[in-house]
DNA sequence: CGCACCCTTGACAATTGTCAAAATGCGTGG
DNA sequence: CCACGCATTTTGACAATTGTCAAGGGTGCG
């Protein structure tokens, strides 16, 4: 039985890849009360200044975070695929500082505050993996800012490429004929701070050395080095080793 | 006696600014074991790919974190002032993902992460705020992907100040006469993407309108409102509210 | 079939970078 | 106290990258 396409599995898959989890933190998982719910395309599901007491889990398509100028220009913050839980730190912060929008249709299940608190309080175990979760999804943040202020049009959008296919690997969504991918070019330059007229033309200058291809909401990896070699990608900020310093307790 | 000037008071400081400590915490934090440090300035005392066993606080002084390109260009990801503990996250992730490095000559004092979780684990409280510190430093990395994607040169050098004055501020590390702030123009570039050169047009636009001033490694805000206007400045993003969202048990 | 939405292309503008050099300020040692 | 060296700030000319604006073409969906 896959365990991408439930919240409860994913949450389990993504947790135990911080660390081992025990019978115990199993069942404490699973033991979690979903509330799921299905959303069209760009559609915001939490406001900047809202203080939520649910934080979510994407279960399928795609979301991102976005936060808006005083002339209404979006910037995307963060791409969100299934696994990922883009407003965790909505448990501690009580005023969300950014807004939560979806990309394409989207499955998201809401578990509550309390819930959370409650299985870290129960497992010390489970509470140091969402914290570090929550470090993880910073780890992102600041590969965000170096790429965009580091690398040129091309390599920008290389580094981004790159990160995708490992996220979406990490939960089984990629294979050889690439990932699912629905972000319009207009989107993926929101994301890396450039316009579509640039995104388009680095797009077409990967396609011409045959690294990539993009058709259809797809996007496929022809030459992996090449990618990572362009966008001077090091993926060591996913921390997708599975050793976090700490010996688990099992 | 000021608290911001040795390591366990400025924690307590930076904690009770999440929630309220009661006594048992406080006596948990004042029992916490420190090494001090004192280093010169442009010391890197961390660095990418080590696995400390200690995490840090800030001081005295100024610190940066730093990423390179291939080429040797640095990436400078945040800039940390006393009360900061810019390697938080390696309680939790092994691998250092960026340098550590002194901008001015810097106390450091470091605690080592079993001391760090065996505090979280004796105080659910104390563990709840320091993973809260970590969401707030997480939040400053978003404020900074959107400044440096979406502002100008201009504004966003009248981002930067406003984020660091209110920093500044919450250690009680202002004044009428403004706040120390040792980082050369060129520094400053490595923060927002952009080159000396730049920096310096927009610090002296910034200082025609009389908004700042900028001298011998200090900074003065003369016109806050304007400086928030010209920056589109929003300071929600350093969550300085005192408003954590659960109750705090005292 | 027509309307969105997205991708593509081209001409031109604007911001920022690059390079180089001069001016200023600061600390150290004579 | 002054001289020197070094880091930093400032300035100007020019180049490069990216943005802006505009338009055409493709594709899918109602």
């Amino acid at each position: 039985m896959p365990l991408n396409d439930t919240a409860p599995g994913l949450l389990a898959l993504r947790l135990s890849s911080h660390l081992p989890l025990g019978r115990r933190e199993d069942e404490l998982v699973a033991g979690l009360s979903w509330r799921v719910e299905d959303m069209p395309a760009r559609h915001t599901f939490i406001r900047e200044g809202d203080t939520p007491r649910y934080s979510c889990m994407l279960v399928r398509g795609v979301a991102m975070r976005t936060q808006y100028t005083a002339e209404g220009q979006r910037q995307i913050l963060s791409v969100h695929i299934p696994g990922d839980m883009p407003d965790l730190q909505s448990i501690h912060i009580r005023r969300m500082d950014h807004d939560l929008e979806t990309v394409s249709a989207a499955r998201i299940a809401f578990v509550s505050h309390d819930d959370l608190r409650r299985l870290c309080d129960d497992s010390s175990q489970l509470g140091a993996a969402l914290w570090r979760e929550s470090l993880i999804d910073a780890a992102l943040f600041r590969a965000a800012i170096f790429r965009n202020a580091q690398l040129g049009a091309e390599a920008r959008l290389a580094h981004f490429l790159c990160e995708m296919k490992l996220r979406y690997e990490a939960v089984e969504l990629a294979d050889e004929a690439g990932f699912e991918f629905p972000m319009s070019q207009e989107l993926i330059g929101e994301v890396l701070g450039l316009t579509v007229v640039s995104i388009n033309k680095a797009a077409q200058a990967l396609r011409a050395q045959h690294l990539i291809r993009m058709e259809k909401g797809r996007v496929v990896v022809l030459d992996w080095n090449g990618l990572v070699r362009v966008g001077q990608f090091d993926g060591t900020f996913l921390h997708q080793d599975k050793s976090p310093p700490f010996k688990a307790a099992v």
